[in-house]
DNA sequence: TCAATATTGTTGCAAGTGCAATGATATCGA
DNA sequence: TCGATATCATTGCACTTGCAACAATATTGA
């Protein structure tokens, strides 16, 4: 038997395409408008929610490699979008957290966002879109019992959809 | 109204966090057995299908950009797994093809891609499967509509679950 | 026919990325 | 108390990536 196998049919390859395409779709209101990368968006959307934090927990909470969110932040400082401040008690940690200049930029570009979201949302029926992110969430539990896959993050467990607090640590997002 | 925004809630997020654990889990089959990357592994996956097609034909089948291809194939065979011939009648394409030590790999490493994906599959009702692939359907045909979203590329739009034949090109898959 | 345009594949370059190592600080345990 | 270990953020490095520019070849249209 030959080894035919249909990309296409994939169904880690049609995830990815699709997911690639809608990023890239999301991207460019943060990238024209701003010139912000992925990582970079990443981290002023947790910072909005969740004040000054660490490097560590956003780490934690979106999915992105330490050294990414700390050269991002680097980044977003240079562009003064955010700030950091040492942490008295904890000289190892630095807060983060949004300047003015970074809370405008989000509000510029939320909108967009949510708005191109609620278009996807609204293309399918209420019941349609529950099936999907059940189906995702049993993929996740999945992988979960995979001893090989990556674990999933913190917030990706236990935040979804749930209240604003930010979760197991401190309150403040810190320690 | 301050900018609230929930990144563990925004439906691209979601979808490129679950994206990246599973093509994740997958390429550890692919990386850790011989080394090969996403893109090397979407192109050989397609040549398996496709036969002797051309750099172009790749870029247009498995979404990647065509100097991402022209890279994964020039290590390709450099490990040996492909074969560039020119082609004669127009000087200006490639003809890439498997070698057998290529097929060979794809042996390898097919069956262990085809079981994880099974796995997730069978984890979820038919009925639910076919509501998440229309789901996923529709978000293309948003992003069809959309000027600003990247269109999709030809085999995605034409290919899935289709005939085994390539599409409209020549039945060789060059010119 | 042949100049203008299009297509194909590759490459230069700047920027981003993952991983491991590092230095600095905190915490733990005898 | 204090050495061993853990945690936090950054950095070095090799590698990948996207984009634009490029050379080579084809195609087109007057």
């Amino acid at each position: 038997m030959p080894t035919r196998f249909h990309l296409s049919a994939f169904l880690p390859y049609r995830l990815a395409v699709l997911s690639e395409r809608i990023s890239r779709r999301i991207s460019v209101e943060y990238d024209r408008s701003h010139g912000l990368s992925v990582a970079e968006w990443r981290v002023l959307v947790h910072l909005s929610r969740c004040g000054a934090v660490s490097v560590r927990d956003i780490h934690d909470c979106v999915n992105l490699e330490k050294s990414r969110v700390s050269r991002a932040v680097a980044r977003l400082e240079q562009d003064g979008l955010v700030s950091k401040t040492p942490v008295d008690g904890d000289g190892r940690l630095v807060a983060i957290s949004l300047t003015a200049t970074g809370r405008a930029a989000l509000d510029e570009i939320v909108p967009n966002a949510r708005t191109i979201e609620k278009t996807l949302r609204d293309s399918v029926s209420p019941e349609d879109l529950d099936t999907f992110f059940r189906v995702m969430e049993q993929w996740h539990a999945v992988l979960d019992r995979d001893p090989v896959a990556k674990p999933r993050s913190r917030m990706d467990l236990d935040g979804v959809e749930g209240p604003a607090t930010p979760g197991p640590r401190d309150a403040d997002g810190m320690r």
